[in-house]
DNA sequence: GATACAATGTCCACTACCTGACACTGTCCG
DNA sequence: CGGACAGTGTCAGGTAGTGGACATTGTATC
């Protein structure tokens, strides 16, 4: 086994083997990883498409991707993800189309699992079927819980949640308020207002394409008012 | 708990209450028969009440159950489920409090899953625990496809979806226009004035904790649009 | 049947947000 | 270096929804 392959199975642990109950043994990790593939994507591609039949899920590596729904000038992101993330695998299980598009934003590398390869893998192995499958109900529960938190709540606390949440090690957000105003369904006007406002507050700095976090606590407070 | 919180309880108990949501077939419980125990239960007694840790769940074999969240007076019954319901599951699979209290109506006879035994059986049957994680997947799936639809939308257009997806089969819908309000995260002015419109085009008729649905697909089409 | 409570129907002022419009500034590329 | 374009900052008018207040009507309780 090479060092390549070790790391492998480092990541694969680390996104599907929380032991809480049903652990995953050495003998699981190993089906997963002849289950998947290693791939690459550049920025502007696509892992796959809204309406396309779901055929395979993605463990990102590395890198960022977008997932958005409907087209053209319609685009909506629906949130931006990163390393650790599991994405298309509830469409795949269910066998229905994916529910929105990915597309590569940074650089990606990436599992990918096939269906077909996957699922007689999974009928063999109870455990991790079982992992997989709750850790898909859990974040589905928790986006959820995030929607609806939002909902209704001021551009201001969505915009302090949305920076909260998307801040890199640096506190810094590398994302346009247009972007930013169809991440949360607003405004580019009232994102503005709501930048504005915290800037005023010394609470955060802005530049082109770019939000600089000063003060995380005092973002989270305002997430959480209302 | 926040107003938040009680939304996303409010909108997960319309779904997981739903009687038609039916994970398991016949040969399934066969196998899953050791894992089962019949209860028999009284009326006015409770299967598992609200905020409990989730330890197991519940087919429904005979009678009614009420779901309901809150207490004393504050108490909101979510929906009345029969027998085939399943019940409590994606709280036990994701180890969590029970989202709403069930209540049992009418003498009921059911089959109870504890969860320190079910999760072994399961880990043999890979083929039923994967129909079954899937079911709640594709549940959960579901309302966060409403939610996300809903979101933007007038509360005419909410109100409307919520009628159409809420009436029996005689069109009726026996809700107060506050539990409606509290159920769609508006006010009940707001919804006051949307039941007012509808009634006005002919499309429905008000009564006392009651509106009839008359015109389903005129319902339906403002629920669609914007 | 009288009383208490719950739900409905309406009023109005207030506000957060949206659409649209326009000037200004940073970044990319020939 | 200079244009083209993308992104930012800001104004104004219009509107859906909120929250408070209150009269009216229905339902349950003793």
């Amino acid at each position: 086994m090479t060092a390549a392959d070790e790391q492998h199975i480092a990541w694969l642990a680390r996104s599907f083997g929380r032991p809480d109950y049903l652990p995953l043994g050495p003998e699981d990790l190993e089906v997963l990883k002849t289950a998947a593939e290693v791939i690459t994507r550049y920025p502007g591609t696509h892992l796959f498409k809204e309406g396309e039949q779901a055929s395979a899920a993605y463990l990102i590596k590395e890198g960022k991707v977008d997932l958005y729904r409907g087209q053209g000038s319609r685009r909506e992101v629906v949130s931006r993800i990163g390393p650790g993330a599991v994405i298309g695998d509830i469409a795949m299980f269910l066998g229905e189309p994916y529910i929105s598009s990915a597309r590569v934003v940074h650089h990606v590398t990436a599992f990918q699992f096939d269906r077909d390869r996957l699922l007689p893998e999974l009928a063999r192995s109870p455990a991790i079927c079982l992992r997989w499958l709750v850790a898909g109900l859990s974040q589905l529960e928790k986006t959820q819980r995030r929607v609806i938190n939002l909902m209704h709540k001021t551009v201001l606390a969505q915009v302090a949640d949305l920076l909260v949440d998307e801040a890199d090690d640096r506190g810094e957000i590398t994302l346009s308020q247009a972007t930013m105003a169809t991440l949360l369904g607003a405004s580019r006007q009232s994102v503005n207002e709501a930048l504005s406002e915290m800037k005023a507050n010394g609470w955060l700095e802005t530049g082109y394409r770019l939000v600089r976090v000063l003060d995380a606590p005092a973002l989270k407070d305002v997430a959480a008012a209302d």
